[in-house]
DNA sequence: CTTTTATTGCAAACGATAAGCATTAGCGAT
DNA sequence: ATCGCTAATGCTTATCGTTTGCAATAAAAG
């Protein structure tokens, strides 16, 4: 069974919430931020179920919902009936799905920071959180309907 | 109980695409578009009832399934684990929720369309949607935190 | 008024997520 | 090291929002 050595800062998060670091948890931690864009509860648990397949489902939740709490895992509410969960990063970006393929994209955008801006004055707003979410077709979903 | 007139050209968008007016689906159709913003299927339901108490809830749901097809309501994603409802409007708007209260408002932004330009050319997207989703703290809430 | 078939209401099924509970295992203090 | 406290786990079962199957009903076209 492979060990996953977290950094120290995650640690650090979690211990000064009261949590403690698990092998489960590091091995959640480790996939999510090893970076595979937006995967659901149920890709987590597959893929980390090839590394330690006595984990369970409500394990995968569960830590999900606990890294969320603690910032570290942000969480996506795409189109779709269930959710998706991406490492809190370091730059602000946002999501472009194509509705013919299901592909995601991903962008940067300034002009979101000044959007926000312009919102939180005008309607008194502290804003915490800024998500934009476009949805179209891609250039080949483009080239293919033709 | 009380007739509900549906206006000609929504008669129009059902018929031609093959759908039939109903009591219920004009009930429908007339509680999203009389526009308390942002109801959700229960709500929905429990409006359509005190109107027509016969109404079963998976009516509800199929109708708002087929009025989004159809692209006279438009389904919203926020946090929460149901969606919400709009009738599709004629200014574009976004929205910003409040962790506090969990109040909804609605803001338009120009910026939001540059936004759109600048991505779909970037991405070579043909972007048929934006979907700009803030959150934060409203006015009276930051003040109660004080 | 008949015929066609979309639509309904009801009940049961579904998928995603959460909760209850006994057992296990972090980890700070001994 | 090891003890004790309690967070965390795995299991099973519950919950919630939503969808589906089906027989009965009712639009709308002839």
């Amino acid at each position: 069974m492979p060990k996953v050595q977290p950094p120290q800062s995650k640690l650090q998060a979690l211990k000064s919430a009261g949590l403690r670091m698990t092998s489960q948890r590091a091995l959640i931690l480790d996939i999510i931020s090893q970076g595979q864009e937006h995967l659901d509860a149920d890709e987590v648990y597959r893929l980390a179920r090839e590394r330690q397949p006595s984990l369970s489902l409500s394990t995968v939740y569960r830590n999900l919902q606990a890294l969320k709490r603690l910032g570290l895992v942000k969480e996506l509410h795409f189109d779709q009936s269930h959710h998706h969960y991406e490492a809190k990063p370091k730059v602000e970006h946002h999501h472009l799905v194509c509705l013919g393929c299901g592909k995601v994209v991903e962008f940067g955008c300034e002009l979101s920071q000044r959007m926000r801006q312009e919102i939180a004055r005008k309607k008194g707003f502290e804003v915490t959180g800024v998500e934009v979410h476009m949805t179209g077709y891609c250039a080949s979903c483009r080239r293919r309907k033709e």
